[in-house]
DNA sequence: GGTTTTGTTGCGCACTGTGCAACGCCCATT
DNA sequence: AATGGGCGTTGCACAGTGCGCAACAAAACC
């Protein structure tokens, strides 16, 4: 809608890529050099790029703090986490918490068993959304048109020779998710993983987000992985209420 | 310089403290609701805002994606991360990693003792400049003038009795750690916290990070963490090494 | 030392963003 | 059910702002 504005914020996804000079950026935006170079300036006076010792641009650091404000605003994010820290710790395996925005599935949380501290491995990257546990459950609970209208949009790679073919075959498995109230993705997006996922709820029962437990085909088979869903599910259950205010958080402070 | 990026990415800070309807986004920008609305929806077109059911807006999920990449990018930080961990296995207490952009301090990595993986507590936040041993050392390494120009632009903020006071005494403190290479920060930030820092080098001897281990006086006293100095800076000295290439990463995989 | 490459500045033109006013929608209130 | 107020949205005319050009400056390269 606005030019400019539109010219600047592609320049951000641009420079995610890696760093690159001002003649790269101009010649990615395409426009002239003087144009990226008022841009960059603009950028760089919000911190969002910083500029290097060679002169190149890359991200900066305010997208940190942004990044952690957006976060914290995520209150299922701030509710969720002890519990899934708890999951992680009773069954061992990584645990995913991910959300829904505007056509995209991303995640928001991860608790890894073995590293438990690399947290920005895979955190705000977009999730596979055609075969992933988490996305099922997001989508299942779209309402009617605009689940098709998403569905119909997406593309369907095929990782794998068990992952989601076509629109049709995605509906299908969304329309059983729906009534189930859980999902699972067996070696959809990676042929040696697995997942299983339970949706967390709001006061009106939607679903505002969902969590996964993933492991390995090699540590643990699809049955074993199966006798975790009561866990699991327990798990969404124990945020959603908390989400939800059955289990009120500490109450604010009056004065 | 450009006046619609400017008017755009301020608004971004803003929503951060909490989401706003259009009104209010207008009103603090001091611009029409139309082009509040024309703004708003080029960053939401480009994820980075979103418009929840109460059509008010919040930071888009966009900016943890980008602020992962900005991360990934940051190497020293992929680095220093599993050094940071052995340390707080080692010694127990919070080990947090720094940067310096742009006039600002800010750490880009923390490992908690108690908490592990409590990741995005404060990371990205700017670091209490004028008393933190991070900063200390990342100032300490800015050519002169910088350094003075830098440190007589600050506010020296009285947090505690033992905070640095004024510009003077600040950049003779940056002398007193450029001369022996590490910091300290005993009280003056938080009275009852302590923390000793060490400097990460690049190739060229320019401190490229820092990191420091903090504590609380009742656990540890003064005298106990400054024990802790020698392998605080052997953890430095093994980040300045792979960093430099002294100990090369795993080779780039040709064809 | 000359040449190429890359960043920076000033400027005139016109395109793009701006604010206004009118409209439409939803909710609250009676 | 009708009325009113609050808020988001749309279309438009004006001019302010961002645009590309071209010339300049400064490294980097040979």
């Amino acid at each position: 809608m606005s030019q400019t504005v539109d010219r600047a914020l592609r320049i951000l996804p641009l420079l995610a890529e890696g760093p690159a000079n001002l003649e790269q950026v101009a010649a990615r935006l395409d426009v002239h050099k003087s144009t990226a170079l008022r841009l960059l300036r603009t950028l760089h006076e919000h911190g969002m790029v910083y500029r290097q010792q060679d002169q190149r641009y890359r991200l900066g650091t305010r997208l940190f703090a942004l990044a952690q404000q957006a976060a914290e605003n995520l209150d299922v994010r701030e509710i969720a986490h002890p519990h899934l820290v708890a999951l992680n710790e009773r069954c061992g395996h990584t645990v995913h918490l991910a959300v829904y925005e505007d056509g995209e599935v991303l995640y928001i949380d991860k608790v890894e068993s073995r590293y438990p501290v690399r947290m920005y491995s895979r955190i705000g990257k977009p999730v596979a959304i055609t075969v992933a546990a988490v996305a099922k459950l997001l989508l299942a609970d779209l309402p009617e048109p605009e689940r098709r209208a998403v569905a119909e949009r997406l593309d369907y790679p095929a990782y794998t020779a068990r992952s989601t073919p076509d629109a049709a075959a995605f509906l299908k498995e969304l329309a059983t998710v729906r009534e189930q109230g859980w999902a699972t993705d067996f070696g959809g997006h990676e042929e040696s993983i697995n997942c299983v996922g339970a949706p967390v709820r709001g006061t009106d029962g939607r679903v505002v987000a969902a969590c996964s437990i993933s492991a390995p085909n090699v540590v643990v088979g699809t049955g074993e992985l199966l006798e975790l869903l009561p866990l699991l599910r327990r798990t969404a259950e124990a945020v959603s209420a908390e989400y939800s205010g059955t289990t009120p958080p500490p109450p604010p402070v009056r004065k």
